[in-house]
DNA sequence: TCTTGACTTGGACTTCGTCAATCGTAGGAT
DNA sequence: ATCCTACGATTGACGAAGTCCAAGTCAAGA
């Protein structure tokens, strides 16, 4: 939230309403939201704000590093806001429900040299499925 | 291919010529093809298969566990036919090069039961990411 | 061969996302 | 405090990926 602001400020970003909408919903833990569940919540605020300015936004702020674009299985991105604490995710196959989880060990150590096909690798996305308290 | 025709054959599936046809075009190793890639390799063997027969079939497939859906940060999802050997995968953040890859260990094995948060879970899903030869 | 229910077709429809022309405004300059 | 202007927001059309449905077709068992 705040600090968020700070942080886009800081860069040199131009503070508008809708900005400022979009930043603060997407703030906390545990927080993964479609597009347009942004954009819901934000017209909740800011009745006005468009669809096209929800999308710019979250697309400027996955540039920048301040957000975190996930494709899960289902159709649209959810967007994270928790991206300076690397994390991966648990994703019940049921209601879809997703959690931030910090698993041990690196898997990038996991994928030996004579698998990497001489691809420079440098990042592993971890995703668990399964079925949430409520679904089993 | 036939033994995947066999395999789908011997669990009550009624064989018509787009099924088979579309199994066909899903075989091999390092296949990792979208829906309408799928279905333009196909109309060139049946030119009058449908889309719609198409995503049928592959929905299928995937509920019978013949192949494996993934989808990445791009838009459409793809279907891998390599169902029947666990693997992880490597993509090319240039050019969506896909490449099927062995990590050794067992990620799920690295989720501590504090970070389950109650979920029952059942897999593990790898995404490795970097640039392939040709694009670094 | 006949029958029948499962499969296929074609097209309309939905959802997610992008684009471009136009309008509005944040924030520096005065 | 007001003015300017470039950057951001809006609107609506567009496009891609995928789903749905009513009607027609056909694989395979009797």
């Amino acid at each position: 939230m705040s600090d968020l602001l700070e942080r886009l400020r800081g860069r040199g970003w131009r503070m508008t309403s809708q900005r400022r909408v979009v930043a603060e919903v997407l703030s906390g833990d545990h927080v993964h939201l479609t597009a347009d569940e942004v954009h819901a919540r934000a017209v909740e605020r800011l009745p006005e704000i468009s669809r096209a300015t929800v999308y710019n936004t979250l697309g400027e702020m996955v540039s920048l590093g301040e957000i975190v674009e996930l494709s899960t299985e289902g159709r649209a991105k959810r967007y994270d806001p928790n991206a300076h604490h690397p994390h991966q995710h648990l994703v019940c196959s049921g209601c879809g429900t997703i959690r931030d989880v910090h698993p041990t060990g690196d898997p990038l150590a996991d994928l030996p040299a004579e698998q990497r096909f001489g691809f420079t690798v440098s990042d592993a996305e971890v995703t668990y499925r399964g079925l949430c308290p409520s679904c089993s």
